[in-house]
DNA sequence: ACCAAACTGAACCATCCGGTTAATTACGTC
DNA sequence: GACGTAATTAACCGGATGGTTCAGTTTGGT
């Protein structure tokens, strides 16, 4: 016990930034998505990392640095997953229908990220006013809805003031409250419509709505 | 500069403990509504009240009972008001364009408690385990919606597999994210929907699509 | 061999924050 | 008007937190 010295540590590592960022940013999307901005501590982020604190403040600069960077990535892979979704080719009602399933299903099987979104909107979007290339990555979910409308109000079977944003936003706010309001909704209605089963139901009334909503009558 | 003694201060004041509460309960519902649970800072919320830190404590015990009270009272507040809405004697389908419309309007009106609500579902619901008698509140929207659907099913309007739930959770989930998600949808693609006019219609969509998914066609 | 960039680890700091102590004032009641 | 309790105030505290700095060591490319 006579020794101060600190042992020669080999502490030996590869250098590997791309690496030692998205370790961070991973673990930090989990508490930002928990905790939210405020509420998420730097010390627990770092501490499931195999990265320090100093390397936090060394590659995002703080921890609004970090968020960002988080919401970033986050709309960046969710946003590439929708782009996978192939639509062309089927008729239009065929089309929207896939759609909201594929939403619906999208936003249940990625919670963290609804959750992502709903803080930020605690935060009045102000940390999303730069991120300048997730423009193109929306408007390729908007483009895609255009083309369902179009071939619709051609065939004669959607009402020829049919918006695609309109579409959007309404197969959004469902497929979204569905998964942000659960808690509060089950705390004040009851669970039942969060069983699978009940989910289903959910799911195809979506459909049946947005697409009644916009079905030309003859 | 001789003197550490404190002179007698008057300090007087009045005894009216409902006030003080109510007080307090205001500018916090404010606080926690912009900053969320853990953003909000007592002090904060101190300086902007007649009150003390002190009394924050004295009555609502910590910061989290401060929350629950905030989120109780505003709850109550609402469905007091939703309560009013009468829809009784009229024909089912106008009595659920006007829930739509009274929905829409309402939720628009009161951002603050569509913010602690969002925030409340980022906690999970867990501060509302407890609060026992908003289910009777609760029990009163989804009742006038029972009658309405009744009444539209026994008329042959309405699908007879028509559910109360199924359709206040659809309105609700339009008219919530409407203006809970308003920030990050305007930042994603752009503020065309939230104008005045594009309000009106995005009301009227929602209301087609309300009704006509439920609509029993012959 | 050399150098910039990547990385480590621990100490440090100013600030802030939720919460508490202790004393003072108001007020109903007997 | 004395007394006890509830209401209210000012000052204070320990701990945590975001953020910084020091003092390096290691890596990998040239």
């Amino acid at each position: 016990m006579e020794d101060g010295h600190q042992q020669a540590k080999p502490r030996s590592w590869k250098q590997n930034p791309e690496a030692v960022k998205a370790d961070i940013l991973a673990v930090a999307r989990e508490e930002f998505a928990e905790h939210g901005l405020s509420g998420a501590r730097i010390q627990k982020i770092v501490e499931r990392t195999k990265s320090s604190k100093r390397m936090v403040f060394y590659y995002f600069g703080d921890k609004e640095g970090l968020y960002r960077a988080v919401l970033e990535d986050a709309y960046r892979s969710v946003r590439r997953q929708e782009g996978e979704l192939d639509l062309d080719g089927l008729p239009p009602e065929e089309a929207l229908l896939r759609l909201v399933e594929f939403t619906f299903d999208h936003h249940r099987a990625n919670p963290e990220f609804i959750r992502l979104v709903a803080i930020e909107n605690i935060h009045r979007g102000r940390h999303m006013a730069d991120m300048s290339d997730l423009a193109e990555l929306n408007s390729v979910a908007i483009a895609t809805l255009s083309r369902i409308c179009s071939a619709g109000i051609a065939e004669g079977v959607f009402r020829p003031d049919t918006s695609p944003l309109v579409l959007h936003w309404q197969i959004s706010a469902m497929c979204f409250f569905n998964v942000a309001n659960r808690h509060t909704f089950s705390e004040n209605f009851g669970g039942d419509l969060f069983t699978d089963a009940a989910q289903d139901d959910l799911r195809s009334g979506i459909a049946r709505s947005v697409l009644e909503g916009v079905r030309l009558r003859r």
